[in-house]
DNA sequence: AAGTGGTCTAGACCACTTC
DNA sequence: AAGTGGTCTAGACCACTTA
């Protein structure tokens, strides 16, 4: 037998870190601290765009980390669009903006906030409803289930920007309808509240023309552009928890995606139905 | 020392498959035929949504691969969205759609061809001109560098969807110059041409109203929300090899964008001048 | 030829879920 | 307690780029 012997290193021991600084998305592995120890340092120039990134050794070598898991760190840049990779090449810097978290970005009130910026909720309306077919299969409940039905606008530094019209599932409505009419960020509160974690979304981004009572609503005139994402977002096991209908104000918000030819979460549908000349 | 004793696996001969079969996109690599593997099967409903995959134990020996491998090929499908994912649970397919390669993504026709519809190019103008500021700074040359301009109306199934107004870098100028004029699929012509390949994109997507002239080439009202996306496509490099304002008909396509908590290539940007009431 | 990233292995410990 | 995914290591070979 080869005979194994067994270091067992890798205790979480050698990293001591206080226990008490709990600021939200504290990396808690090592691949993720050196992650964002990159992206850091493309932030504040010290790799600049164009320039490339030291070599996988290098950086082994100066986190005191083996190659595999500095791969994985380098990965979630090369993931992010933040960084290009060709075999045999140094990495090269592509972009100096990281990529928002997933939390983040579903969040419009946390969104607002890292922008600087002051994000306003306003409930239009709320009411209990049985669920459209569509939205049944959404959110994977029965047709005719209970659903709760929200119609939110959202305003940054005081200017509407945002009409939300979410369909949340039958288990969570109860948490929703508890939350303060006003509430800044709904996730948060129900993160805080019942421990839900959204985990998986799913946008469809399109441009369709405001109705009169949208328009009203976001003060544009009828038959103006907007730009709508209609998502749905799941819990880590894939339970639905919502699904929603965003109307964005033209010129106030723009979606970004970076891919490359090794991930590529984008995706172009076409629709049948395209109307004839 | 330790002895290793170096069985030196891993080489490709274990690996017949006929090298005539060039169909695009065929994968090389064991992590990327396991993927495959597991894409098809969720896709045939095998492993149908809401259920879960095997473990990554039962997927290794039945690969005859390594755990590592294996990981590999799930965190390919974690990326896209088609499972989800929690510690100390087993993996939970989320949605049975493949997400489309960056490829076809980014080439108009080649999307198209996938989708079993037909696609139309049709140049309405070429001209050389020279760089505006911003351009040279998105296709990272210097102020008033000459580029290559050209206006595309793209059909799909005779309808027009898309209009593209694409700038070339200079570099690259003459081969796009030398294409066909009605060709069809231009990403696919200059990768036979020049060997190019394109690597990353940045998409910038939001809603405009449409003008005058490009309503009546769309064949839309004018005013007309049109879904816009602005695009920036480099090479492996990060060379910057075009950027363009494609502006697509509303109905006819739609974006969809997935993600997770670990992998959110999707970002929402305010713009600043948002208008004051 | 040297350097560098891409792939793969075999094993280990941990945190978490499930039973 | 057993199962399962998340993290990490130390080493190997290969393909490709750079010089």
């Amino acid at each position: 037998m080869p005979g194994r012997e067994d270091r067992g290193d890798n205790r979480r021991a050698d990293r001591p870190e206080d226990p008490a600084e709990s600021g939200p998305d504290r990396p808690e592995s090592r691949h993720e601290r050196i992650a964002d120890e990159l992206r850091r340092a493309i932030a504040e120039g010290r790799y600049p765009v164009g320039g490339t990134l030291p070599s996988e050794a290098e950086l082994a070598a100066a986190h005191g980390a083996s190659r595999g898991t500095v791969r994985q760190a380098v990965s979630a840049l090369l993931a992010e669009g933040l960084v290009g990779s060709r075999q045999g090449a140094r990495r090269v810097v592509l972009s100096t903006t990281p990529s928002q978290s997933f939390t983040e970005l579903r969040s419009f009130a946390q969104w607002a906030r890292a922008g600087g910026r002051t994000a306003g909720g306003l409930v239009l309306s709320s009411s209990r409803d049985s669920a459209h077919p569509d939205e049944s299969n959404l959110l994977q409940v029965a047709r005719g289930a209970s659903v709760l039905r929200v119609l939110r606008l959202r305003t940054l530094d005081g200017e509407p920007v945002l009409l939300e019209r979410t369909v949340y599932a039958g288990w969570i409505a109860p948490a929703v309808e508890a939350l303060p009419e006003d509430c800044e960020s709904v996730t948060q509160r129900l993160h805080d509240d019942t421990g839900l974690v959204f985990a998986h979304g799913e946008h469809h981004i399109d441009a369709v023309a405001a109705g009169t009572a949208d328009a009203e609503r976001l003060r544009v005139r009828r038959g103006s552009p907007l730009l709508r994402v209609r998502r749905t977002t799941t819990t880590a096991d894939g339970r639905p928890v919502e699904t929603s209908d965003d109307r964005y104000r033209p010129g106030s918000v723009v979606f970004t995606v970076r891919n490359s030819t090794r991930t590529n979460p984008l995706t172009r549908t076409a629709r049948d139905g395209t109307p004839r000349a």
